[in-house]
DNA sequence: CTCAGTGCAAAAGCTTTGCATAATA
DNA sequence: TATTATGCAAAGCTTTTGCACTGAG
């Protein structure tokens, strides 16, 4: 119950910090990314929102998580698919493990990253803002399904 | 001259090999992403196979790459954008780092890589097939327009 | 000669946008 | 009350598909 006030109070005050309106619909949307375990596409957090605001639309999910990723509060994620996920942005990077199979994704941590990062910046020369890591094979239960 | 030559005939062996024929617009298309330095999207590759081929249509370029990544001949990128790229299946792994001003991809060796592989690999018991690096960043060039 | 592959056009996703309406500050 | 954000519908892109025709084996 606690928990609920407590994210509600949250995203407003992220959003008012930025200057923008505290909307339900962004509330709702912020919430359901911090809940969703996994990494939620589009038409999946409408969905879901639309379980507790019926009228809510794609278009404004589409609009809030572009907007959210611009203010760093989600990250998206390019998975095999034509379409984007989304997650909260992680405090403590965090790698991609995709089942070809069934899709799952499993995350891991990698705290090498950070060693490459630095290698890769300076042998390039580049300012890196983003690294992602993706693997992608089969998960257990699919390998036996093969078998 | 061999060159073309060479490369003619051998995606010809391949296509065969596969059991597939070998028309003149998959030895174009192959060709084109074997020769193409950077990372062709379909578009791209359509654009240049017309030069050649003037008849080649978007669709024979699409069902081409599909079927040549499901055969392992070329590889599937995702970087940020809506829309995949191609290259040929590279024998030594690299990955890639995209300019988020420009969009210019840099290609990096990371051999490190194939460790991280086999940990993931046993800890999450997890088979796996695929790795790609991605990293993001501001590149020498659009680094200094910034200031 | 047969059947796989192609070109064309149309359809099918996913995502963005224009505009009138509703809601926030 | 003055904007900003929303919902709806329509448009935009990339990618896929159906079908008649062409060309490789």
């Amino acid at each position: 119950m606690g928990n609920k006030i407590d994210s509600m109070k949250n995203s407003r005050k992220v959003l008012n910090v930025s200057g923008l309106r505290a909307t339900s619909q962004r509330a709702l949307i912020l919430e359901i990314i911090r809940r969703g375990q996994g990494h939620l596409d589009a038409e999946e957090v409408c969905r879901i929102a639309q379980q507790k605001q019926p009228r809510i639309s794609l278009s404004t999910v589409y609009r809030t998580l572009r907007l959210f990723t611009k203010l760093g509060l989600v990250e998206e994620l390019h998975f095999d698919e034509n379409h984007h996920h989304y997650e909260v942005k992680p405090s403590a990077e965090h790698h991609h493990l995709v089942c070809l199979s069934c899709g799952r994704v499993v995350e891991f941590q990698y705290p090498l990253a950070r060693l490459v990062k630095r290698n890769v910046a300076e042998a390039k020369d580049f300012e890196i803002v983003e690294t992602e890591v993706r693997m992608a094979g089969y998960c257990p239960e699919c390998q036996q399904g093969k078998k």
